[in-house]
DNA sequence: CCGCTAACTTAGCAAACCAGCT
DNA sequence: AGCTGGTTTGCTAAGTTAGCGG
């Protein structure tokens, strides 16, 4: 299998440091001093305003907008405001509380539309009460009597009347009506703790139980076939799911694995009481094949068929899909409870091939309204506990077996729920614009602080800033050995004079970090040569004095809410912003979709956003470089032919590019481009041949000979002899083509190629950049949206399906919107 | 201050789907 | 009309952050 080249490889020796984290010096205040490169005067002024740092990789980085962000004298007017506002805001909701429930009325015919197939049809809940006679829709009987007894009003919500506005305008605006549009009301949600105040969920959805092989599908140990245990058998048959895959080539992955199979082997041994003892002497591969052939089944399966099939499960996860929240269906995420498997772990993960238990519902906390039905478990079998906490989000929670983590149910990216935590993220980090001078101001300054302590964190807070650095906790023996800024070790960091730094370490998910010679800001540099200094090794941390919290708690204090993740947002988004405004003004919804593209690329390589170069990246280019030529080579025909009947000072004057000739155009290649051409034309001519005789017996005509065709093809022949011999001569036949036609031919031609050689080379650069994650996460939505609709593009050529659902409450967006 | 828990966001990979081509 | 390759969606691992108790 292909190595995967995008991670970093690791291997045996490089085990992580554990924890070192011992003190190297003393944080007395004088201990900096002795630091020989350490300039001894108090914090120099003109260090503060210094020039930021040109960013040396190809994207235009957050050094480049900053100025625009950055602020002079109007920051702390704008900030006064903000602060002004929140204050109003708060007051507002003191009283109102801004509470998805509480600012949901309005819009609450939704309630009245029809249903769709599921549980949850809606059905005006406790404060529908007032229109819910003219609109209920009849709702489904499966919902039971419990789930019908009016809910309980919170107390918190019961002060404003339901059908009213804030500003208290009852509003009734008809059945049509779809959507509880919480974003058209203040704020989104307030900062009261609690996220609704019904809830009602029909639980989650099991995956089915293991279904035996058929009998005489079995492993192979020392070369003879094996009766496993069901249970056995089970976990056999997820090894043989990823035979072939990079994991099963994976040393740490098949000795976790095997040592799990052999723990569920003790408990239900081989029922013909084979000793398996050895991994190497086990086959799954009949295992595997069989699990391919039913993989073929299903692929050949009718059309027909295949949607049966879906409509049968659908028709069994239904009742999970949705809840009512708030009265409102809303869309579960994840209410699928993740089936056994082997712990796929990313990079170098040490549990990488354990055996990932079934989930049962004895495991599994609910978390529902006090007033809804409580959730059947499956026959026989009961909840682990049952809790109605309205301050979480999470409709079912339960602890995974691998790393003792809690998995969550939640509501999909298009819930209400989910929308508002979404949208105050980026409000949060728009916020951001009004503290960012503050905040760069304080740690530039603080980069010469005396204080070991306050030196790092600044260090710290620069990389967080400037280079999109997530912030980095501790990470224990038994996970991947990654790192973010934080938890940054010598090893990671090499420094180049006068001020070029380079990054290399594996971050998140084990996607490499690494940026050459970066440009940094002198005292930067200075610190981190300091940071490094002996006693420290290689394995040591850069920053041994500070860690994620004190940081966070720094950044803290310029502004609610902030942390070292909002950076990364606000750099993304700001810097997203900013990249759009190269867009062409006139110009093809394709050209500015290139901008579009272009701009969240730079993003996403701000992030670090990376992927896998797919398998067939090669040839996809190899192709291209092939269209391009016979691009070329078509330019080049239009370009003799143009030559022979132009007058040359004018159109030459005009177009002086006309005259260049194409590059990397052989004639080797052009031959065997013509012989190809002919070929494709003269399977054409037999085709046509071939359709036509068959209309003309369907005709009841009699049919051309063979000959017919014969002499079809030989013109064929003839025409691609003359070409290439005109070709050779450089003087292919014009034709009647004139001088104005061949001059607009060949600026369209021009036009083309470049538009294709620029199509090309975006496809290449972007062939490890995974544009997703930044447009998914990192991007405000409503940056997008203003963009299409000042450049009217249609929203649907950036943003998915899934996006436009995720992101309803950016789409009113007006095209002057500012991040 | 530290380590741990809980709840949430962010992330890349692979399966599923779809559109553009032959 | 089936194939192919690119895009979209689903999945779940891997982060961050705040809060808590010692």
């Amino acid at each position: 299998m292909t190595a995967n080249l995008k991670r970093g490889a690791s291997t045996e020796n490089d085990k992580k440091p554990k924890k070192a984290k011992q003190n190297i010096g003393s944080d007395s205040e004088s201990e900096l001093s002795d630091v020989p490169d350490e300039p001894q005067q108090p914090p120099q002024v003109e260090q503060v305003t210094q020039v930021k740092q040109e960013s040396p990789s190809n994207l235009k980085h957050a050094s480049d907008v900053t100025p625009k962000v950055e602020n002079t004298n109007g920051l702390e007017n704008s900030s006064d405001l903000v602060n002004l506002k929140e204050i109003e805001n708060n007051k507002v909701s003191n009283d109102q509380d801004l509470n998805t429930s509480t600012v949901s009325p309005k819009k609450s015919s939704k309630s009245n539309k029809p249903s769709e197939d599921s549980d949850f049809d809606e059905k005006p809940k406790a404060r529908s009460s007032r229109r819910s006679a003219s609109a209920k829709k009849e709702k489904k009987e499966n919902v039971t009597d419990d789930e019908k007894k009016t809910p309980k009003k919170t107390p918190k919500n019961s002060s404003q009347p339901p059908n009213q506005t804030p500003n208290g305008d009852v509003k009734d605006e008809g059945d049509d009506e779809d959507d509880y549009k919480w974003w058209a009301e203040q704020g989104g949600f307030g900062d009261g703790t609690e996220r609704w105040s019904t809830l009602e969920h029909n639980g989650v959805f099991f995956p089915p139980e293991y279904i035996p092989l058929p009998k005489q599908v079995k492993m192979k140990y020392d070369g003879k076939l094996v009766e496993l245990s069901n249970e056995a058998e089970e976990v056999a048959g997820f090894y043989a799911a990823v035979l072939g895959s990079d994991h099963a080539a994976d040393e740490t992955f098949n000795k976790n694995f095997f040592q799990d199979f052999q723990s569920v082997l003790r408990d239900h041994p081989p029922l013909d009481g084979t000793k398996i003892k050895d991994f190497e002497k086990c086959d799954f591969s009949p295992i595997r094949e069989h699990l391919d052939i039913e993989k073929e089944k299903k692929k050949a399966m009718t059309k027909d068929e295949k949607k049966h099939a879906k409509e049968q499960r659908d028709e069994i996860e239904n009742p999970f899909t949705h809840c009512l929240l708030d009265g409102r269906k809303e869309k579960v995420g994840n209410f699928r409870i993740e089936p056994p498997s082997l712990f796929r772990g990313r990079g170098a993960h040490p549990k990488k091939g354990k055996l990932k238990l079934r989930i049962r519902p004895e495991q599994i906390t609910i978390n529902i309204g006090k007033d809804a039905k409580i959730p059947d478990a499956p026959p026989g079998t009961n909840w682990g506990s049952v809790q109605h906490d309205n301050t979480v989000t999470w409709l079912a929670t339960w602890k995974e077996n691998i790393n003792g983590a809690y998995k969550y149910v939640y509501l999909a990216p298009g819930s209400t729920l989910k929308g508002q935590s979404d949208m105050s993220k980026f409000e949060k980090s728009r916020e951001l614009k009004h503290y960012i001078g503050n905040v760069r101001e304080s740690y530039e300054a603080d980069l010469q602080n005396k204080v070991m302590f306050d030196r790092q964190r600044a260090t710290a807070a620069y990389l967080v800033d400037r280079l999109a650095l997530r912030a980095g906790n501790e990470k224990g023996e038994d996970e991947a050995d990654t790192v973010g800024c934080c938890s940054l070790r010598c090893e990671h960091v090499m420094l180049r004079p006068p001020n070029l730094v380079t990054f290399d370490f594996l971050g998140k998910d084990s996607v490499r970090f690494y940026q050459e010679d970066i440009k940094v800001d002198p005292q930067v540099f200075k610190n981190l040569r300091i940071f490094k200094k002996e006693p420290k090794g290689p394995q040591d941390p850069i920053f041994d004095r500070i860690h994620t919290t004190v940081l966070n708690n720094y950044f803290r204090g310029f502004m609610k809410g902030l942390s070292a993740k909002v950076f990364r947002t606000y750099n993304a988004s700001i810097t997203f912003q900013e990249e759009l405004k190269q867009t062409p003004n006139e110009g093809t919804v394709a050209e500015k979709l290139l901008s579009f593209n272009r701009a969240n690329r730079n993003v996403a390589i701000l992030c670090n956003h990376q992927k896998n170069v797919s398998k067939s990246h090669d040839a996809t280019m190899d192709k291209m470089g092939d269209r391009l030529k016979a691009l070329k080579y078509q330019r080049r025909k239009l370009r003799q032919m143009l030559a022979q009947v132009a007058d040359d000072k004018k159109v030459y004057k005009d177009h002086p590019s006309f005259k260049d000739e194409e590059s990397d155009l052989e004639d080797e290649w052009m031959d065997a481009h013509e012989e190809n051409e002919r070929d494709k034309e003269v399977e054409r001519q037999k085709k046509k041949f071939e359709r036509d005789n068959e209309k003309l017996r369907n005709e009841d005509q009699k049919e051309m000979k063979p000959e017919d065709l014969g002499e079809r093809l030989q013109e064929v022949e003839e025409k691609w002899k003359t070409v290439t011999k005109e070709r050779r001569a450089g003087k292919p036949d014009v034709g009647k083509k004139n001088q104005t036609q061949l001059t607009t031919a060949m600026q369209k031609m021009e036009d083309r190629l470049e538009a294709f050689r620029v199509n090309a080379s975006n496809k290449d650069e972007v062939k490890d950049v995974s544009l997703g994650t930044s447009k998914i996460n990192y991007i405000d939505p409503r940056i997008t949206v203003a963009w299409c609709k000042a450049y009217e593009v249609p929203v649907e050529k950036v943003f998915a399906k899934t996006l436009l659902t995720k992101f309803t409450w950016a789409m009113e967006t007006s095209p002057d919107w500012k991040f």
